[in-house]
DNA sequence: CGCCCTGTTGGGGA
DNA sequence: ATCCCCAACAGGGC
């Protein structure tokens, strides 16, 4: 559910809320959520802390605790973080009572979600630096950072705006997106991109993750803010290929296909197919 | 009712 | 470097 845009929209809500207050009491049900601690171990760890900050890299929340512990949080697919929850909510496998008497739940129905202690800064310098690069709100993804990004590689660029090691954030709906506005086809060799394609690209992907931000992390169907409201939509590509609707901007159809392992919508008129198969 | 397929993510093994 | 499969579950099509 939670592409960058969710995460942050998630963070910039919930942020307030907790920085300053104290985790009084920590209650993880599942096993496979804090490895490789035990739940135990976990809960031991943050319990009495107080939360410095709440921020954010590329879809991790990071939870900066007093005394310089960090938890990496990752909600994956179907993770939601809830203010004051219903109790009734299903699938709730990590709660947290803070000291003012508000919850915090995680219900994460396929359990994908993950909770990563780091004891730190260095270790959560390098937890980060194995796994994300640049954040592509941050101003620095211009079109020659994309030419440097795509150079000499040969998979599709959608593989490579997925690479969570190249581009911190970029999700499969993103990714559609992006390429579509910059009207680029995902299949196409990442080294094929000239050096205005990679400059539309860069634009693409930042364009396209701040209008999620703008609608305040709505374009997904389900997902939910931090008070369990369903968002909303918005007139995007992406919103045309839910609905089964022609390409938003010239009328035709958008085309389903399988790119980097994953479902992939394009629309094949402004996003011409790769016909030199290498270069 | 059951079976099969799909999926917003990322890690590990081939 | 790249591809495939997997984690666990819900929902839709047939």
């Amino acid at each position: 559910m939670p592409e960058l845009p969710e995460v942050e929209t998630i963070r910039r809500q919930l942020a307030p809320l907790v920085e300053g207050r104290v985790l009084r009491e920590v209650r993880i049900d599942d096993s496979r959520w804090s490895r490789p601690l035990a739940p135990a171990e976990l809960q031991d760890a943050l319990t009495g802390r107080r939360v410095d900050r709440l921020s954010r890299r590329g879809k991790y929340f990071v939870w900066e605790l007093q005394d310089d512990v960090f938890l990496a949080q990752h909600l994956r697919m179907t993770g939601t973080l809830l203010y004051d929850a219903d109790p009734a909510t299903p699938h709730v496998h990590v709660r947290i009572a803070l000291d003012d008497g508000h919850r915090i739940s995680i219900s994460d129905p396929r359990r994908f979600g993950t909770g990563e202690l780091l004891l730190g800064e260095d270790a959560r310098a390098a937890f980060f630096a194995a796994r994300l690069g640049i954040e592509p709100l941050d101003g620095a993804l211009d079109g020659p950072a994309m030419r440097a990004i795509v150079r000499d590689r040969r998979a599709p660029i959608k593989a490579v705006l997925l690479d969570q090691r190249r581009i911190a954030g970029v999700g499969n709906i993103y990714a559609d997106e992006a390429l579509h506005r910059a009207g680029i086809h995902p299949l196409r060799p990442a080294r094929q991109l000239t050096a205005a394609q990679c400059e539309r690209l860069s634009t693409g992907v930042r364009e396209a993750l701040q209008a999620g931000l703008d609608a305040g992390g709505a374009t997904i169907d389900d997902f939910r803010h931090v008070d369990g409201v369903y968002g909303g939509f918005q007139n995007e590509f992406l919103v045309h290929r839910r609905r089964g609707e022609p390409c938003p901007a010239c009328g035709r159809e958008i085309v389903k296909f399988v790119a980097a392992g994953r479902g992939t919508y394009a629309c094949e008129t402004c996003q011409p197919k790769p016909r030199r198969p290498r270069t």
